[in-house]
DNA sequence: ATGAAATTCAAACATACGTTTTAAACGCTT
DNA sequence: AAGCGTTTAAAACGTATGTTTGAATTTCAT
């Protein structure tokens, strides 16, 4: 086939546009336009466009979350280190449609929108579809920082998580900003590498500063 | 007076309902319906609409810029930590009509907004007004951190930006989700202060792992 | 080949938006 | 008190949005 379905074509059109203006920015029209099919379709195939919203994060999730249970299956009976749990999410990733620098930054982005611009209506999709996987991989990190206070665990988390996010959704114009700035060519790849001594280094941080 | 002018409460009214809901999501007539005012006083008063998101982010940072500017006479000619720089930048935050943590939250939510939603017009605003500013807090930065390379401080002080911004624009949705798993009362306070050993520590992390 | 189901299409619908207009009300100097 | 610039008010304008409609077209098993 030269070219997907319209269906396909429309989730391809709508994930590209969300991560580049956002959701509400992104008209149907522009996703149809761009994924040259009829504007009705949308609705006749997805029904509304908060459904082809949360589509678009189901094709990347769901092949990721069966990806990543299976991996936690193993890991859930061994010991571990902080950074290889962030190396297995890195390669869980990279194994379920995330292969390409370039999908990946994608998918950050999107990540990025859902914290930032879920109504409610995603975040709600995705905790209810994903959260118990979610949930899973959280009480593995509990085994690897036994030193930490619940509460310390938890902010940590997600200063990670907003690190990673922030970062990766606009890794194009902070790269190009670099090349700009140091002159030195980037890549995803070297990003996600220096990202993740950092992230290891802040969640095993020894606050004893009182 | 009991309450402002007009174009005083329009800029309250704004400020809440853009950390909530973004830019595009919010219109005009959510603002001066909130605000209490006609409609069509924005445009009176601000001219458009793009104007009146630049004059939101001027109200926080025109003071901001000033008194960080005069901090940063001072720690120029001095020898500084890395944990010395993070809090001086906490602390003229808090010395710029920010010293209320609510309104510190809402003003995170906008700098987090303005990366993630800025459609330019907001990032040439905020680079023409506050960039001089900004790059000498970087040169203090390059001083005490001589390890690092380029590269690496480049990456570093973005993974820092990002865990900060994500965390605190969605603080009090992540306070009442600790509160909730955890069943701990936190403070907008506390976060920072678990925020503050994380950022350094990431930031001097040594990177031996080849 | 035929007929039913699935899909595509152009067009219109109802609604919400940012902006503009015109007139009325207000504040302040003279 | 009069007059004038400033501010507020209601209404309408033009445009863009998500969605629905109903007919045309394609797909595919019989």
């Amino acid at each position: 086939m030269a070219q997907k379905d319209t269906a396909g074509r429309i989730l391809d059109a709508a994930e590209a546009l969300f991560s580049e203006k956002g959701f509400a920015e992104t008209s149907l029209r522009n996703i149809t336009t761009k994924a040259g099919v009829n504007l009705a379709a949308v609705n006749y195939h997805f029904g509304s466009k908060k459904s082809l919203i949360q589509a678009v994060f189901a094709r990347y999730l769901t092949p990721f979350s069966e990806q990543f249970s299976q991996q936690l299956n193993i890991i859930e009976q061994r010991e571990n280190t902080p950074e290889q749990l962030l190396k297995l999410l890195v390669l869980t990733l990279n194994k379920s449609g995330l292969e390409n620098p370039e999908k990946f930054g994608v998918f950050m982005r999107l990540l990025g929108l859902a914290y930032s611009q879920g109504q409610g209506h995603l975040r709600k999709f995705l905790t209810s579809e994903y959260g118990e996987v979610f949930n899973r991989y959280m009480k593995e990190v509990n085994r690897v920082t036994p030193e930490l206070t619940p509460m310390e665990r938890f902010w940590r988390i997600h200063f990670m998580l907003g690190a990673a996010v922030f970062t990766m959704s606009s890794v194009d114009s902070l790269m190009a900003m670099a090349d700009h700035d140091l002159g030195t060519q980037s890549d995803v790849k070297d990003v996600v590498s220096q990202l993740m001594p950092f992230l290891a280094s802040g969640l095993m941080a020894n606050d004893k500063n009182d």
